[in-house]
DNA sequence: TACTTTATGTAACGATCACTACAAAAAGGA
DNA sequence: TCCTTTTTGTAGTGATCGTTACATAAAGTA
């Protein structure tokens, strides 16, 4: 029962990329239905049928910018070697996403209902829960950190978590204020200059 | 031709304030005329006739909100005695206001046009101008500082000041996801950590 | 009291919102 | 060829959006 009927005339993942970077620019109550039709090429019924309804639409969206503009954060925390590296790799990355010039700026899941109207509160609810695993996966890398033994014991790691997520979610706001990249990675720089404080374990020296 | 004709049945600025609320909360799309007029007990024309209009209602509400709510960060900065205290008392006095329990969590020209459609784009632009506001006066004051001796002169003063307020817009993401006083203030504590590396001025010793 | 001025409540305006009923069209299967 | 299945475009649904026309009510002024 796979390819009966008359065939989708639009390519799906397409759409739903196209679907991604309006919600992503304009938010989630922002981005009308006919904002989207018209940026993919087709009728609302069409939309409709492959996508469910808007709800569904933008959670799919989200799950697509998850697994691809937005994976850099939880890659880079799992990949590094050592947890100051894994932060610094996800604070740098997100930089780069964040002011990369042929997309939206800021981040989806900060930026994309940060408004919102009762009937939606869901959406943003959805979007906060997402948020909360940022912190969430920052402060897991920190514990691994320190059952490594790269960090004491004593270091707060829910407060450690915090602060680099503050900043994280900060630079969302800075990009889309239109601040370059460049002013976003010095910012990263201020944020590792207080590593040592934090952890208790002294910046490496360059060579 | 001050007091002619029928009396306003209702207060101008509890109005006023009441909208302040509602934008603060739910944005400026989230928050419709009749979510509005509900609040306040009055009929859309009895609106229209105080406020012209929703927009020129909005750009009241945020004035509002800079001189009364929003004033914490101007104060701060001008009358602290030292940059480092003026930084400090900034962001230790917008997370006192972010996490309120009797107010809308976060910051309002942070949050109630984060969402955009392209027709509000003046809106979000009036906002984003009073974040950029931000940034240069806390510029401003670590110039104050170099020119008073406080910071050495190849102090990266728009770099620091960048952190800083990341730091403060990233609270207001923060704060509205439902993180608490305590957790904020211990992200003043480590965004104050990185101060000497910034600024190559050692932290006061505790008494 | 008559007149002017302003605010009020009712009741609508056209536009847009998310969403869908319906019939024609385009494919495979019998 | 006929039937089933799915997508398509047209044209709408009722609800809500921001806004306003209009008649009436309530005040000061003459």
């Amino acid at each position: 029962m796979a390819d009966r009927g008359r065939p989708r005339r639009f390519d799906r993942e397409r759409a739903l990329r196209a679907a991604m970077e309006l919600f992503w620019e304009h938010g989630y109550e922002g981005t009308s239905i006919s904002d989207l039709t018209r940026a993919i090429g087709i009728n609302a019924p069409s939309l409709y049928a492959a996508f469910e309804c808007k709800e569904a639409l933008f959670r799919e969206a989200v799950d697509l910018y998850l697994t691809t503009a937005g994976s850099a954060t939880d890659r880079a925390l799992s990949e590094a070697p050592t947890a100051r590296e894994a932060v610094e790799a996800s604070l740098r990355g997100n930089a780069e996403l964040y002011a990369t010039a042929d997309r939206p700026g800021g981040c989806m899941v900060v930026l994309a209902a940060a408004n919102y109207s009762t009937a939606n509160r869901e959406i943003r609810d959805y979007l906060m829960e997402n948020r909360r695993k940022t912190v969430a996966a920052i402060e897991d890398r920190l514990r691994r950190a320190q059952s490594e033994g790269e960090l004491g014991p004593d270091v707060d790691t829910a407060k450690v978590a915090a602060f680099y997520a503050t900043v994280l979610h900060g630079m969302a706001i800075e990009a889309r204020d239109g601040v370059p990249h460049a002013r976003l990675t010095s910012t990263v720089d201020a944020a590792m200059d207080a590593w040592p404080a934090l952890t208790g374990v002294p910046s490496p020296v360059l060579p």
